[in-house]
DNA sequence: ATCATTTCTTAACTTTAGTTAACGATTTAT
DNA sequence: ATAAATCGTTAACTAAAGTTAAGAAATGAT
């Protein structure tokens, strides 16, 4: 489990025995029920999320209907945009599955980062890599239809659609849970 | 147009002298007319983009057909995912204006970073705000009906509605030019 | 094991977006 | 100045998504 931490790290920066032996010291490492509620509408938090095993989702509340906007899986990292803007959260985030979690502290991360300025550049790639797989996303999100985003994500990400329920992978791809029985019988007709 | 520059990183992390010095040595200034193409499908780049004053706009195409995804307009900053994944680019990038960029080169930022740790320290905050930022426009795209989004752009960029022509406007908001039309002779009626 | 809740599907109907085509208006190039 | 290309709008038609409602299936709780 520490392993799959490391193991992630080395893929930027790498580390001293001395460097992760304070990793471990601060007791990153969490272990979630499937169903709890990590982030709430109005809390205001400073912690990111990183899924080691498992899957959290990430939803709002639009006129009292739940609508998801992600999910992150195994090797997948958030951090929530309250945790930046120091402002109340508005949306929520809960474990769809029993869940191996990192969860870091902004706080603790700039003490971390300070001590060792080496986790600003592991930071800075990898924040700059998320940004780009996210515009690559939201661009292909923008220039498909619902169909071809459901077949965009049969192909790249197929575990979810056993991982989670359909009417939240429904709103994941921006369309009603009706839309998406409708989308995928006409594609069973084909 | 240093000030712009040195002014935008002061938000993150003060500079001496010397590092201003070294930042305004590396030729990152350019005055570039509307319509030059800064990229094409298919070129190899590690550059970045940064908006002092004019726009920039990020599009491909499918099937023949632009569709456009993307505006940087003042302050704003674009690293293409290729300079990042150094395959060659999927999409284009155009100015949409006269423009006056600040581009830099991946080798040359890893250079100036080594020297100066505090760099990365900026960079860091800054793509971790951007991510935040792109994070938030992608779930509200996701969860907004196309005259949702239209008249959520009016509100939060409506000098956007002035500086580009309506059809590139329309693939931005996921539809067709014809849509955006009628949609808004719909919204002018009521 | 039973009941309640949630989830998925189907159907009928309404609304909106996509498509194709046509026509001015505007912009650009010569 | 004129011709060509691009751009924005409108219209008629098609296809797909939203809405509302109902019922079956699966899941969870007691």
């Amino acid at each position: 489990m520490q392993k799959l931490l490391f193991d992630f790290i080395s893929k930027y920066i790498s580390l001293t025995d001395d460097e992760r032996n304070v990793l471990l010291s601060l007791n990153l490492f969490h272990s979630v029920k499937k169903g709890t509620v990590l982030l709430k509408e109005g809390q205001k938090s400073k912690d990111s999320y990183f899924v080691l095993k498992g899957c959290i989702r990430s939803y709002y509340f639009v006129d009292g209907e739940e609508r998801t906007t992600a999910f992150y899986t195994e090797m997948e990292a958030l951090t929530p945009p309250c945790a930046l803007s120091k402002t109340p959260s508005e949306h929520y985030i809960s474990c769809s599955e029993d869940t191996l979690l990192i969860i870091s502290n902004a706080d603790m991360e700039e003490e971390v980062n300070s001590k060792f300025p080496k986790f600003d550049v592991m930071c800075r790639m990898f924040s700059a890599e998320l940004l780009a797989k996210q515009r690559i996303d939201f661009d292909e999100f923008k220039t498909s239809s619902p169909e071809q985003r459901y077949l965009n994500l049969l192909q790249k990400r197929p575990d979810l659609l056993q991982r989670v329920p359909q009417h939240q992978l429904a709103s994941y791809l921006g369309i009603t849970p009706q839309s998406l029985s409708r989308l995928r019988a006409r594609l069973l007709k084909k």
